[in-house]
DNA sequence: ATGACGGATCTAATCCGA
């Protein structure tokens, strides 16, 4: 039975509900994570999803700043939050699918973008994105007995190629080492598999976001790869196809990120 | 070196993103 899991940070998601719908009939994933939903539970617009056969949606929100959902066709159970870091921001949701006979349990996050300076006595908010992605680490990837699928916004592109210019980006938040080997200690000790980079190899560029602030996009091309889809050992020996949906960029009104699919093969 | 854009908020200017 194959199951695809889609990602995306949408920046508000009420402003662009009519992309998410785009998508969602674009590419009928089984279940999509969103980041950056930018509101309250009870403003989230779940009716339009709803009418497109997500009816299982879980949602974590708060007002006006960061917030996680997972939209799902399949039922959701064990819905769990969990406060990373003592903060009381909502950026991680866990839910557990069940399609077919098979469970998946899902981690939705959208880790600290940290600020400016790569610094974390001089800058509290780089402090912070480094205790989060350490605390990151004690998430076991086969805990609970369920595969597990960790997906989103991680905020950091860990690899030489998950960035335009490697050596120009090395003092730049996103791309310094302390972040890459932080997220790198976490992907190992939770037994994860980067499955983005099973399909394309390191040695290619593979970017998921394109900053507003270029003139043009395309045409500068300086992207950097900061969602991710990591997976279990037991998912990743049946990944079957990843997604990047690059054009997504370019529709009108877009997300700086662009959604990111992968599909799995299940027993 | 800076600012380029875009979103949310006590709708005006300020904070935040990465």
């Amino acid at each position: 039975m194959a199951f695809t899991l889609a990602t995306w940070n949408i920046n508000s998601v009420r402003l662009r509900r009519e992309l998410v719908a785009k998508f969602l009939k674009l590419r009928s994933p089984d279940v999509l994570m969103l980041q950056e939903i930018k509101c309250q539970n009870d403003q989230f617009p779940g009716k339009p999803f709803a009418r497109l056969g997500y009816v299982h949606q879980a949602v974590h929100g708060q007002k006006g700043y960061h917030g996680v959902a997972i939209l799902s066709r399949l039922p959701l159970d064990d819905v769990s939050p969990r406060d990373w870091c003592g903060m009381g921001d909502s950026r991680h949701l866990a839910a557990t699918v069940t399609l077919g006979g098979g469970r998946v349990r899902l981690h939705n996050f959208y880790v600290p973008a940290g600020g400016d300076i790569p610094d974390p006595d001089a800058n509290p908010k780089f402090g912070h994105k480094l205790r989060f992605v350490a605390e990151m680490a004690s998430l076991d990837s086969r805990d609970g007995g369920i595969p597990a699928v960790l997906a989103g916004d991680l905020n950091i592109a860990p690899l030489e190629n998950d960035v335009w210019s490697h050596r120009q980006m090395l003092d730049v938040v996103s791309h310094t080492p302390v972040e890459t080997a932080g997220l790198t200690n976490a992907l190992r000790q939770g037994g994860w598999v980067d499955v983005m980079r099973e399909a394309v190899p390191e040695s290619e560029k593979l970017y998921t976001w394109w900053s507003y602030r270029a003139r043009d996009w395309q045409a500068s091309d300086r992207g950097r790869r900061l969602d991710h889809v990591w997976a279990a050992p037991e998912l990743a020996a049946g990944f079957r196809k990843l997604e990047v949906l690059k054009p997504a960029r370019g529709w009108s009104g877009p997300s700086d990120h662009v959604p990111v699919l992968a599909t799995f093969d299940l027993d």
